[in-house]
DNA sequence: TCTAAGTACTTAGCACTGCTAACGAAGTAT
DNA sequence: ATACTTCGTTAGCAGTGCTAAGTACTTAGA
């Protein structure tokens, strides 16, 4: 008998919102020896690839209103991981950027997790890892577009 | 030329992170909508497809420490959700279980993770679909493996 | 049997992350 | 100039993770 096309996409749904809370809370070993959350692990990712940019776009960039950021920018300062300067055409603006302790720390972060994920996916071949790499990107796209026609 | 196996290995855990911080952030929406934190729900997920089980058990299935466990079942229990015996045999033991009202929350709770899904993944064809399902199996099944071994 | 060690759970306290509401400061439009 | 809008911050709430320490019970050993 064949399954129903919404049971189906139940099943992934919950399947998915699963395994990425499982999956994040086995990345967190590794997070907290970096001495930073995964958000602003994050955040200061976005910033290291993205280049710098306004609170409100990074806020926009990790779905997330603008206090939780302002407080995660705020923390990444106070580590000494990014620096904020004002805008000189709008004075209301803050310029975040990443600064070069912000990109090593980045950087050792990554390490930790590939080494982590050594060991953690020992057990998948090549191709198992190709199938986690396109549900990674279908993810993205999906939630991109979802949050960006709100 | 070919990509090194580690740097691909650190693609992919580098965007398996990325995609769960935002599929899961993109969830917690609904999860809102419950009254009950993400966690919770998992938790509580647990207990119902489960059955009963003890306090240290379900910590070590949801792969939080006892005391975190111990908060999120008080939480469970405060709204009803979840009730709390005692273990005949060994008096130092609890069993929690789900209740009537906490099995019916649940189902609700996926009602509206599957509409938000709907949206969410109107994109993707039945193909993407399939390899999500088998991503996320991947996913549990690594860190199970990773975690059990400890 | 009485005591020591171990196990199961709770409590206390810290840090991080999310939200809304409310505010100040700066730009924009009337 | 006045009113509206936008950007960011502050305050305060709730949830989730941890370790350290305490309580209550069970088990093992002298």
């Amino acid at each position: 008998m064949p399954r129903s096309k919404e049971s189906f996409r139940l099943e992934v749904a919950d399947r998915m919102h699963s395994a990425a809370i499982h999956l994040l809370r086995h990345a967190r070993k590794q997070d907290t020896l970096a001495r930073q959350g995964p958000a602003r692990l994050s955040a200061l990712s976005v910033l290291v690839f993205g280049g710098p940019m306004a609170l409100g776009q990074l806020a926009a960039a990790e779905q997330v209103k603008a206090p939780t950021m302002s407080r995660m920018v705020a923390g990444l300062k106070r580590s000494g991981l990014a620096k904020i300067e004002t805008d000189a055409k709008d004075a209301r603006r803050i310029r975040v950027t990443a600064t070069a302790k912000g990109e090593r720390l980045l950087q050792q972060a990554r390490s930790r997790r590939i080494r982590l994920l050594e060991e953690t996916l020992s057990s998948l071949g090549e191709a198992e890892m190709d199938t986690l790499l396109r549900a990674a990107e279908l993810i993205e796209r999906a939630v991109g577009q979802s949050a960006g026609r709100k």
